[in-house]
DNA sequence: AGGCCGCGTGCTCATGTGAGCAATCTTCGT
DNA sequence: ACGAAGATTGCTCACATGAGCACGCGGCCT
């Protein structure tokens, strides 16, 4: 495109956006034909210089959305625009919102629902509308017996989306994570806790977060890890964690010991289910979103615009 | 519109704007007539759920620009929009370019053109192509013998636009304010700055800008005044000046001595003018461009978004 | 209960717009 | 200078869209 034309494809796509006017009506006050006027239009979009963007909270990328699952063969995926976004807190409530609306409008409804817990799933809990099923029960897929300041989120977070959907609540009456492997062991041996595992094993669908592998996570603030902890995660490769699990880049967990002292389903028993719904936001998560989507810890991603560019273009 | 509504109205404008589907397509996706898409596209623009911006350097807000033309009483405006500009000098670069574009496309191409100097006006000499006028000639409207750290640049800019459009600049060889009242009746009084005054007050058009009343003033750089002179005058009232004449919010001159000590064109002279081109950019220069359009000192103005936002809605 | 008003809906019809095509103009190479 | 290849233009035609209208439903007052 010549720089005239350039020009005048600017010219007539402030007339026909911001002025309304037709392409016959611009045609006749830039002195060109109409038809011009609509190939000016078609090179000002080609050339980038329109841009449309929806200014809503509950928008969505549904180019991101299509790409995410054919290229990283998810089920389903649901991107959330990041336009007009002020702090990154708004962009988790966004994901929350959305992962929210998807869980309420998933077909068939799930009958039992397995859930992990953390700050996401709060937020999910509380963007749930009453009523979004008629009858399905929830049970927890990992410990989560909290020592942090806020103690009782991880129930709250099941109970409240239970309550909601018409259903009850099965928590996890344990630790996340304990000291002695054999302490693990004999918990889960527990009758309670055999038959809460046993029916997050078998639940219709799945809702987690992931965490990112720094000292701002859940697990340093419960208590379970120290920043330390953290420190030799990290430094064997760790980006993240997953039911209190921490993989790396590839998914795979980075240790095996703390591994088998971690309270609920496996990630090998996760990547087995049918519906997997991981709402992972923010830049800190990128790295886990993609441990989580490469390595098929879930079947539907709810994720925010930034995000889904990084797991789609690096 | 109602809470389902605006989440449709939503979903519609993704698929329209973002996927390129047709109405009737988007109707067949979420189990609606196509006249339904048609309103909820409608509502979704009206609650401003669509955003659709320009992203050029020369794209420009003809609403803004009609409204300028018809409520401050302009005969022209021409307003550079501020999307995709990242900083202040940016906008300025797309003021100085939008004047430029202004003058080579003036009808009829003015025969002498009266010509003040700055920053904005260099900017515009440089913008401004080779050729824009087959005869132009150029006349310096007010005093500019720089004895800032880049001399001649007064000059430079008179020069290049005169070159440019075909024509021979004519430089007022005289500084802008003098010390004495006595020395500036002298100057005036010259065979050479009497001839080029002269030729000033029966120019064709005016370009013009104005600067604001602060210590980065071209005046205190050039040594014509000092920050405790523009102390002074900003107590009396000043918010720029025109020409070096410092005027009030009301395009009232603020020091008549200083005034008296000032070479040029007087600023009633400047608003006797047919066509009086400013060209002013940026948020510092807000209050001043305010007393200039208040003050009937131009006919055509040629600014930035924000500053006309702030022209019109306070 | 009856009837009136106002809103939302689905429609007709006129207008706006993009795809595709033939004619024309440009730009090269020979 | 001439002609071929490619780009550009103005057009036809089919489709997409918005304006305007009539109908029907629900709310509300008497």
């Amino acid at each position: 495109m010549d720089a005239v034309d350039e020009l005048l494809s600017i010219r007539a796509a402030e007339l026909y956006y911001e002025e309304n006017l037709t392409q016959e009506e611009i045609g006749r006050s830039l002195q060109i034909t109409r038809w011009k006027v609509g190939r000016l239009l078609t090179q000002a979009k080609e050339e980038g210089f329109v841009r449309i963007e929806i200014l809503h909270s509950r928008a969505r990328r549904p180019q991101l959305e299509r790409r995410l699952r054919d290229e990283r063969e998810l089920t389903d995926a649901v991107v959330v625009s990041r336009a007009g976004v002020r702090n990154e807190d708004e962009l988790q409530q966004r994901v929350a919102q959305a992962a929210a609306d998807y869980l309420a409008t998933l077909h068939p409804r799930p009958r039992v629902l397995g859930l992990s817990w953390g700050r996401t799933l709060a937020d999910v809990a509380h963007h749930l509308r009453d009523g979004w099923s008629t009858a399905t029960d929830v049970v927890q897929i990992n410990g989560g017996v909290s020592m942090s300041q806020r103690p009782g989120t991880a129930a709250a977070t099941a109970v409240s989306i239970a309550q909601k959907g018409g259903g009850a609540a099965a928590l996890l009456p344990s630790p996340a994570i304990l000291e002695q492997r054999a302490t693990k062991e004999a918990i889960e041996a527990d009758r309670v806790v055999a038959r809460v595992l046993g029916a997050a094993r078998s639940a219709d669908a799945y809702l987690f977060s992931a965490g990112a592998a720094d000292h701002r996570s859940v697990h340093v603030d419960s208590g379970y890890l120290s920043p330390a902890d953290i420190d030799r995660l990290v430094a064997s490769g760790a980006v993240g964690d997953v039911l209190g699990r921490y993989i790396d880049a590839d998914g795979r967990i980075v240790d095996r010991e703390l591994d088998a002292r971690t309270v609920g389903l496996s990630l090998d028993e996760l990547r087995r289910a049918d519906v997997a719904i991981a709402a992972i936001a923010g830049e800190a998560k990128r790295a886990v979103a993609a441990a989580v989507v490469g390595s098929g810890l879930c079947t539907v991603l709810v994720t925010d615009e930034s995000t889904a560019h990084h797991l789609l273009d690096g």
